[in-house]
DNA sequence: ACCTGAACACCGTTCAAGT
DNA sequence: ACCTGAACACCGTTCAAGT
């Protein structure tokens, strides 16, 4: 805290300034000369903490929007513990939905492929058959994307003024939600 | 066709050869000067066929992998119109999933909105109420995106030696298709 | 009308050098 | 260990100029 030395620079501190870029400028403004304007330090300088550079950030930024369904709060039906992480998911993605397109791309197979096991489980301790909790998993997490993209898309447009402004995206979110639970309890 | 002419330059043959940097090297690698090169032109004759630049171009790519379900052969159920205009969507997607995190930015807004303005036709037709039509269009482009954006990673991460080989993405589409479907059958 | 050449303001990344 | 300066091979785009 003594003022003459600056944070030191962390990995953790990279992401979340990388994050900020995303969320408050867009990711086509996410570079290595402006994060490091913002860490207050030369761009080559985070080479050291990140050695595979912008490759190994955008893997970061991705890690952190992730939500293991596991780990959500507990008890109940499973369809609302699913309807509580799918919840805080669908934030999550909205609030930096400028990642979302990285979740689309092959990067960080890991984040995703670990949700989608999580949902799995979730919905094998539920007594699906492990063929029905596995397609209902890549439909959950499926339409999750999906929906967000659509809603993230939806709501900038309307913002910059163009039709849709009477769309209440919670209300379809849920909706839509409530369509694949229903599908998936019958099957 | 006489030899000593090239082909003239136009936009479908630029959005063509874009497509076709795109399917083979990936969206990273499409760039104005490789699309000359692809052209046998210099890259700036490009900005006299697209004057928006390379954002008119992404948009081309856009708006050349969209379908629409109220042109896709009629006939049937709407269960069976539907589900066969989501395989000729899906196919499209996979083919040219280099374009997939487009659909995801505020690219275009156009095609996928009036893709989504024609599902939800359809729905309409089927006899659902308005409300429940919207929310069920919605619903199924949120999962065809969301579900190609999962096939994509799938199949590109076990071709790459991955996890996951064992994975039948056929039968995961049409079940998860199936579980939306009879959720909104029910509503 | 259609294309080119040169130029501008950027990129990501490497590498030797500093402390 | 951590950071910098200079350099390299790229980008998208503008603009005057050619035909």
């Amino acid at each position: 805290m003594t003022s003459q030395h600056r944070e030191p620079v962390t990995r953790d501190r990279i992401i979340d300034a990388a994050l900020h870029i995303v969320d408050g400028q867009g990711l086509g403004r996410l570079t290595m000369r402006r994060l490091g304007d913002a860490l207050e330090v030369e761009a080559m300088a985070i080479y050291h903490h990140l050695p595979r550079g912008k490759e190994e950030l955008l893997d970061g930024l991705v890690a952190h929007v992730a939500v293991d369904p596991l780990s959500a709060t507990a008890g109940g039906e499973w369809q609302d513990r699913l309807r509580g992480w799918a919840a805080g998911y669908r934030e999550r993605l909205l609030e930096h939905s400028g990642v979302l397109p990285l979740l689309v791309t092959r990067r960080n197979p890991a984040a995703l492929d670990g949700t989608t096991a999580s949902v799995q489980e979730v919905l094998g301790r539920a007594g699906l058959r492990e063929e029905t909790a596995a397609t209902g998993a890549h439909t959950l997490m499926g339409y999750l994307i999906g929906h967000a993209a659509l809603e993230a898309r939806g709501r900038a447009l309307s913002e910059a003024g163009g039709p849709g402004g009477a769309i209440d995206w919670d209300l379809r979110f849920t909706g839509g939600l409530d369509v694949v639970l229903a599908g998936l309890a019958q099957s």
